[in-house]
DNA sequence: CTTATGTATGAGCAACTGTTCATATGAAAG
DNA sequence: CTTTCATATGAACAGTTGCTCATACATAAG
């Protein structure tokens, strides 16, 4: 990231533009963690993963049945989704239960699929 | 992805709420499509870009400047943004301007920032 | 105790991604 | 025409990612 204003030889908005564009940028750690949980829902077994939970709680094994997936693939997967906090998990026994930690997981699964349905 | 029902002895669910989960799993190419978007999410610099656009109208050399960034990586990013249906843009002269495609991007950019900030 | 089952995790590797640099394209100005 | 400015793009390279395989850990059963 270099320094790196006016390359342009002008700005083609008002200094009040400039501004509030500038205000509307989240700061660089806000942008760190928002990627990050963007890039969650960036892979294919993972929303899987999440729709599955979406309907019902369920234990790493049904998951890999019903996705199809190994054991050993779901593992990590669900340790990406519990870092992210977009799942919890109960333990019981030899199993352990996860579901969806909350409601926006829903909405942007729901308004990524409004999007790409268009 | 190998055959690979059933690695657990059971499933810790009614055959109903099988067939639940299998039916919310959407296709492997809605799958393909929706995770494909959440990756143009997942990016610091592609954010940057979206938040600067949900105020205004832009060309590439302002939103170089204002997100410090080249015009090259700027506009690689752009390229992948227009693929994505997320911003259209007009040419004007030797300008080319951009703006978001529609308000699912603002809604998808709320629903995250509201998740990490709680 | 030993064995079996469910889950977690580290290493390794192939595939992918985002940047930089160099260069090409295209429009306006001289 | 040539030059300049705004943008686009291809190649290359470092960094990241998601899988597999092997193995470790934890709980339950024998």
């Amino acid at each position: 990231m270099k320094e790196q204003i006016d390359i342009c030889e002008y700005i083609n908005m008002t200094e009040e533009e400039v501004k509030e564009v500038l205000k509307s940028i989240p700061s660089e750690d806000k942008l760190y963690n928002l990627s990050d949980l963007f890039k969650v829902f960036g892979d294919k077994t993972r929303i899987k993963i999440l729709f599955a939970l979406s309907v019902a709680e369920m234990c790493v094994c049904d998951i890999a049945s019903l996705t199809r997936m190994t054991q050993s693939a779901i593992s990590h997967q669900l340790k990406t989704l519990r870092a992210s906090k977009l799942v919890k998990y109960r333990k019981e026994g030899k199993a352990t239960f996860y579901s969806l930690a909350d409601d926006h997981v829903r909405t942007i699964l729901q308004q990524g699929k409004e999007h790409i349905e268009e």
